[in-house]
DNA sequence: AAAAGCCCCTGGACGC
DNA sequence: TGCGTCCAGGGGCTTT
């Protein structure tokens, strides 16, 4: 699942839950995700205030009261569910889900246009690979699921957030003004590496995964198998396949958080309101399907690089 | 510094 | 139906 679009919705999800509300107890249900659970991690929640949620690159933050952020990573198949408060208490959660379905954004609290994507709202009993409960004081349970256990929560001071080891090499967000032509042409400049791994690499530009990054050169109509290089002329300045490509990463970023982001694979059978943007994907999982680009004709390709699949049209993307 | 490879873990899809 | 194989949104770590 999360890539960028996928935190975003997932945080955008939560925040109503969430934000300004007091967590009254934490169940933790195994010592470790992928990396061992903070100490005295249930505690450290217990009748703290979430003050506010965010979100760096492929992070999650949740900003607590006590000073401490739970910095919150979903690794490949980590979700939340949200478990609704009991009916009639004050909420800001769907007032009467459907088993598995989440009600749409209605005027049961969730703000129009929220995106609701990677969410389930049930009633239900304890999952498999339910790894951390979080108990609001609206009576609302936030589950957070983990099958393959590659997300990880870690607790560390406000204060030594930006300095942490997790954040303090990472590279741009996309969505904000720092993504530029000229940025990425100087960290692009003299790179050898494939197009594709540089634009992965999270010092470049944090958030990227493998879905969007095919999507986006294919936007850009530049081959994810170039050179890195190619985006910086030789004195350093951005050539046209750079400037092409900075609409392109956006472009892509945003229309897929107004879908409320992607879902399949771990959640191809999940119930409930789930991400759309996969219907949209021009490139990806598309090997040996006509590209879509309008008067190209070209065929989508699936190649592997680092070790990971790689798709692009091999006639439009050059 | 940059690049490449390996590893963590579980489950679903697919072929035989 | 059952078993083996391959593959999956990430990123830290080690080796070249």
């Amino acid at each position: 699942m999360p890539e960028l679009p996928e935190v975003e919705t997932v945080k955008r999800g939560l925040e109503p839950v969430l934000a300004g509300r007091r967590l009254v107890r934490v169940e933790q249900r195994r010592p470790d995700l992928r990396f061992p659970l903070p100490e005295r991690f249930a505690e450290r929640l217990a009748c703290r205030v979430v003050t506010a949620l965010d979100r760096r690159a492929k992070y999650m933050l949740w900003h607590l009261d006590s000073g401490e952020t739970l910095i919150v990573h979903l690794g490949m198949s980590g979700r939340f569910t949200i478990t609704p408060h009991a009916a009639g208490s004050r909420s800001v959660a769907p007032r009467t889900p459907r088993q598995g379905r989440v009600p749409g954004p209605t005027s049961d609290g969730i703000p129009e246009g929220q995106a609701l994507g990677q969410f389930m709202y049930v009633t239900g009993a304890t999952a498999a690979h339910d790894h951390v409960v979080f108990h609001t004081e609206d009576g609302a349970t936030v589950t957070y699921n983990d099958p393959r256990r590659f997300g990880f929560m870690l607790l560390v001071p406000g204060t030594e957030l930006d300095t942490h080891p997790l954040m303090r090499g990472l590279g741009i967000e996309p969505l904000g003004n720092g993504l530029n032509a000229v940025y990425l042409a100087m960290r692009a400049h003299g790179r050898k590496a494939d197009l594709k791994a540089f634009l992965l690499d999270q010092r470049i530009v944090a958030g990227l995964g493998n879905i969007y990054v095919s999507e986006a050169l294919h936007r850009a109509g530049i081959s994810p198998h170039r050179a890195a290089g190619c985006l910086a002329k030789s004195e350093g300045r951005p050539t046209g396949r750079c400037e092409r490509l900075i609409p392109a990463i956006r472009d892509v970023l945003i229309a897929a958080i107004e879908a409320g982001g992607s879902s399949l694979r771990d959640y191809r059978h999940a119930d409930g309101a789930l991400g759309d943007f996969q219907h949209q994907f021009l490139v990806y999982d598309r090997d040996g399907e006509p590209c879509q680009r309008a008067g190209c004709g070209g065929m989508v390709r699936r190649t592997i690089q680092a070790g990971r699949s790689t798709f692009h049209c091999t006639s439009c993307q050059r």
